[in-house]
DNA sequence: CGGCACTTTGATCGTGGTCAATAAGTGTGG
DNA sequence: CCACACTTATTGACCACGATCAAAGTGCCG
């Protein structure tokens, strides 16, 4: 057993990372970060900015992979529906990251505005001519898709091996820590989504999410401050159940 | 509730897909299926060609991500080991898949020789180095990650929302459709990994796992032939399972 | 204030985990 | 070739975690 490996908890959210970079706000994390002028200038005009309101989707499940969105602003969920009217939640998605980029002829996922969400849209062919046309970008593509991979299957994990409570805590963490990644600090972080949303993301009910909530509360390892706020009182309880160690106390 | 969605069943399994070029062996299918000849050369004499036994490790959990592997020969499967001693396995890979491929310093990730595997192991810097000199090979290397992205999106909603049973017949087909892919096909297909193994990638116990192969038996799905051979009875049953129709019959 | 969406908590049930015993393969040496 | 050890698979009995069903409780917006 090789026993010191450098544990994470599941990341269901932040693919894109930050980079040193300063300049314009949306250059400082994910997908902006390291291009040269002209691609950037380049997929900007390409591209074309939307807003969309929150619980607006992007792109619908079985909509045709026409074109691909560069978050810049805001949350969005990537999901699928089952056949029968079962819901999967497969991440969450904030600015850096890209959507509905896919090898197939239709979107095998939907993606949907949790929050106010800023995006660009871009089309597919031109989206590959650009990628040609810069070997910046395509390397910053293949990065992101990397992490992206790296964080599914982390989330893989927890849904494979995890309680109900640990992945609550690892959801818990990923969000503080996507939030973190994005300048946002301090003990009081927003959770932009609502107890069935969470349940879809991690294969639980949202009773059984709302019981792993207040048992944390109950234990002292948060408090919340209004509806879709927590300040977080003992992130290394969290973090423990995040990655794994099973509880032994109480 | 878009309806029309082209349902698939968890892949667990096939990454790299089989392209229409002819040529050897090796070239049919994933990594080196599009690729120029130089390309082709250079991949050849940058890397070094190893061979695994059965259970022997390619690389462990927390390595030094000093070397990546393009898988020749023979089935792997990547797992992750949690600081209690649980393990989960996040995917298998078969003939023209790339392992090890990761932005971060150590493997996240073990990856293990399940039959006789060939692979050629080619150093991270010199691989880099590779995909900036080669366009067409980076471009391929986004195709195969994007492609194992959403395999694994996959795998993580049959892992949410799926019922043991719709997990093992997703497993099975997705099993029976990589050996497609690669050119084996009559109703009889091999089963490289035992009870455990399975249970590991479906968040089952190996238990569970073997009972719903004897009810599958039991319903006239499926025959064993020999002890790691399957005879598939009645694909269709297994793979209405398979897309999360629930079965409303017994 | 009413209406509505979301959350919390409780009671009960069922799927799948756990523990255990047996069976069936598989490989090795006598 | 069989005996033996060992690994893997099957099946059963029981139990627990989380799903389901149900009913308050809370916050938000018109």
């Amino acid at each position: 057993m090789t026993a010191l490996n450098a544990a994470r908890p599941l990341i269901i959210a932040t693919c894109a990372r930050p980079s040193p970079c300063g300049g314009c706000e949306a250059r400082k994390v994910g997908f902006c970060a390291p291009l040269d002028e002209e691609a950037l200038h380049a997929v900007a005009s390409a591209g074309e900015r939307r807003t969309f309101e929150p619980r607006q989707s992007l792109f619908n499940q079985g909509d045709p992979a026409t074109h691909a969105f560069i978050l810049h602003e805001g949350t969005a969920r990537l999901t699928h529906l089952l056949p029968d009217g079962r819901q999967a939640a497969v991440g969450l998605r904030f600015g850096g990251d890209v959507l509905g980029f896919t090898t197939e002829p239709t979107h095998h996922l939907a993606a949907e505005a949790l929050t106010m969400v800023s995006a660009c849209r871009i089309d597919r062919h031109r989206l590959d001519h650009l990628l040609s046309q810069h070997p910046l970008l395509e390397r910053h593509f293949l990065e992101l898709c990397t992490r992206e991979l790296a964080a599914t299957q982390d989330h893989l994990v927890a849904l494979g091996q995890f309680t109900a409570e640990e992945r609550v805590a690892a959801f818990l963490i990923s969000l503080i820590e996507a939030q973190e990644c994005r300048g946002q600090h301090g003990p009081t972080y927003d959770v932009p989504v609502t107890r069935a949303d969470v349940g879809e993301l991690l294969g639980l009910t949202l009773e059984t999410v709302s019981r792993a909530v207040s048992a944390f509360r109950r234990r002292g390892w948060l408090r919340a401050r209004g509806v879709h706020e927590i300040e977080i009182l003992d992130r290394n309880a969290l973090a423990s159940l995040a990655i794994g160690e099973r509880q032994e106390d109480q």
